[in-house]
DNA sequence: AATGTACACAACCGCGATGCG
DNA sequence: TCGCATCGCGGTTGTGTACAT
């Protein structure tokens, strides 16, 4: 397992491997390679960057910090409200809160919900606001999650899905048109999409929007649900 | 000015999931 | 089907900085 690939990086670790802060001119070499090459495979990305560090300290690096459209600076009052929300509803599964906060990080999330957003929940046990917001969206919340269990090809939710790759691996199954391949997304629903559907990220719906409103969730949704019923 | 404390953020570590030969 | 390599995630720790005493 990794547990081995890990080891052996500790061991390189110990052979030379940098650990610890990153430097500019680090910086700039990983940003450089990835930005040029892509992050094909992080093992191998730091012998070909010139970097004397792991595969997993780049990745995290890159992920973390280095990544064009990630956002700096103070979490604003509906970032924290949707955290809020969010780890309320999902828990600590910052990696899908960050999904909800284009721009900002998993780590960057949790960070924030340790050093802030907890003590002030912890302060505000009975914060409604919170609750309230936390049970509205739960439902939404819970549909988008059961979809995702449902098979891969009926469920796009992001571009890294909709890929022609997707669709190849799944051709020989009778779906037939493009549409259905959008949650059973109807030709309204599909011009709403718009755009290039295998590049373009797609938005099914902010299910976390103040102004939530169940009414939002495409009732296709759940004629979808009665053709394709989840498979527990 | 020196020291202690709290805070914010970066980075590391371990583990499970996934892909692939 | 199995085993290995790699990726991604969440918990935790380390470190620099700001502020209080």
């Amino acid at each position: 397992m990794e547990e081995e690939g890990d080891e052996r990086e500790r061991e390189n670790g110990e052979n030379g491997r940098k650990k610890g802060k990153w430097s500019k001119e680090e910086d700039e070499k990983l940003r450089a390679y990835v930005t040029k090459y892509g992050s094909w495979n992080w093992r191998l990305i730091p012998k070909f960057a010139g970097l004397s560090r792991c595969g997993k300290s780049c990745r995290l690096r890159w992920m973390n910090y280095l990544r064009p459209d990630i956002k700096r600076g103070n979490f604003q009052k509906e970032e924290d409200q949707t955290i809020l929300r969010l780890q309320a509803t999902l828990g600590n599964r910052w990696s899908a809160i960050a999904t909800y906060l284009p721009g900002r990080t998993d780590n960057e999330i949790k960070n924030h919900w340790h050093t802030n957003l907890k003590k002030l929940l912890d302060q505000n046990p009975s914060n409604t606001e919170v609750e309230d917001a936390a049970a509205s969206s739960c439902s939404e919340l819970r549909i988008r999650e059961e979809e995702e269990e449902l098979d891969e090809t009926l469920i796009v939710l992001n571009s890294e899905m909709a890929t022609p790759e997707l669709a190849a691996k799944h051709e020989g199954m009778n779906f037939g048109e493009t549409e259905t391949w959008v949650v059973g997304l109807n030709a309204e629903h599909s011009m709403e999409v718009g755009g290039n559907l295998w590049t373009d990220p797609f938005v099914f719906e902010d299910p976390l929007s103040l102004d939530n409103n169940p009414t939002h969730v495409p009732m296709d949704l759940f004629e979808h649900y009665e053709m394709f019923p989840p498979s527990n």
